[in-house]
DNA sequence: TCAATAGTTCACAAAACTATGAACTGTTGA
DNA sequence: TCAACAGTTCATAGTTTTGTGAACTATTGA
C-alpha cells in the first residue's frame, strides 16, 4: 500500500464531498437517519440525481443505507465527516468574510 | 444570498480537497509554508502540473502564496484545512479497516 | 390481482477536470 | 548582456462527472 495509493484513496474520499447536492445531503443528515423521500424532499431535482448522489456518497463510504421493506434510511458513517464538512465551511465563511472587508475598503476609498 | 447558492460555493471548496496531488500538497504544507519547488521536489512530476494544482487550491482559498523575488511560498490559509482533510483521512482508514475485517471474516469461514 | 409507492439502474449528451508539453514572464548572478 | 533559474500560462486531448428521462425492480395495500 504506497504513499501515492493512499493519497488517490483519500482524494477520492474527498471527492465525494465536493457537490453541492452531497454537500446538502450531509447538512440534511446531520441530525440522524431519513429515508430517501423525505430527503429527496428537501433537496428537491429529480430522484434519479438524489439516487446517484447518494450512492457515490456510499461508495465512498461517507453514508451507509439501512433498508427497510417500505423505506430506504440513508445516515452519516461517522459524525466526523460532518464535522469535517462544517470546518471547509468555516474556511468558506472565513474567506467571504474577508472578501467583504476587502470590498468595503476599495469602496471606502472611492 | 440563496441557500443552494452557499451549498454550491462550499462544494467548490471542497471540491479543492478532491485530487491526489493536492491532498498530498496540503500534507506537505501542513506544518507551515514551503516554497514552489520543494513542494514539486517533494510530490514530483510536471510543474505545470503542480502549479496548477497549486492555483486551483489559492483560488478555492485553501491556500495562500508569498511572492518573493526568488520563490514562491505556499501555505495554508487556515489549520482548519488540515484537520478536515485529517477527519476525512480517519473515515478512509476506518473504512480501510472495516473492509479489512470482512475479509478476515470470509476467509476465517473458507 | 393491480395500481401505487419507493427507489435504482441505465444510456447518453453536456460540462468540468486532468495531465502534458511548449511557450512565456520575471529575476538573478556571472 | 545573457544564460540559468523559478514558476505561470496556454492549447489540447483524453477522462470523469453531471443531470436527465426512461425503464426497471420490489413492496404494499386495496
Amino acid at each position: 500500500m504506497d504513499e501515492k495509493y493512499i493519497y488517490s484513496l483519500h482524494a477520492d474520499i474527498c471527492k465525494a464531498l465536493g457537490n453541492p447536492i452531497r454537500i446538502e445531503a450531509i447538512e440534511i443528515l446531520r441530525n440522524g437517519e431519513l429515508c430517501f423521500s423525505d430527503i429527496l424532499e428537501k433537496v428537491g431535482g429529480l430522484k434519479s440525481t438524489l439516487s446517484q448522489n447518494l450512492s457515490i456518497m456510499v461508495n465512498a463510504g461517507i453514508l451507509k443505507v439501512r433498508k427497510d421493506s417500505r423505506c430506504n434510511y440513508y445516515s452519516l458513517t461517522s459524525p466526523k465527516v460532518y464535522k469535517a464538512c462544517q470546518l471547509m465551511r468555516e474556511v468558506l465563511i472565513y474567506n467571504l468574510e474577508k472578501q467583504n472587508t476587502i470590498l468595503s475598503k476599495i469602496k471606502s476609498e472611492l
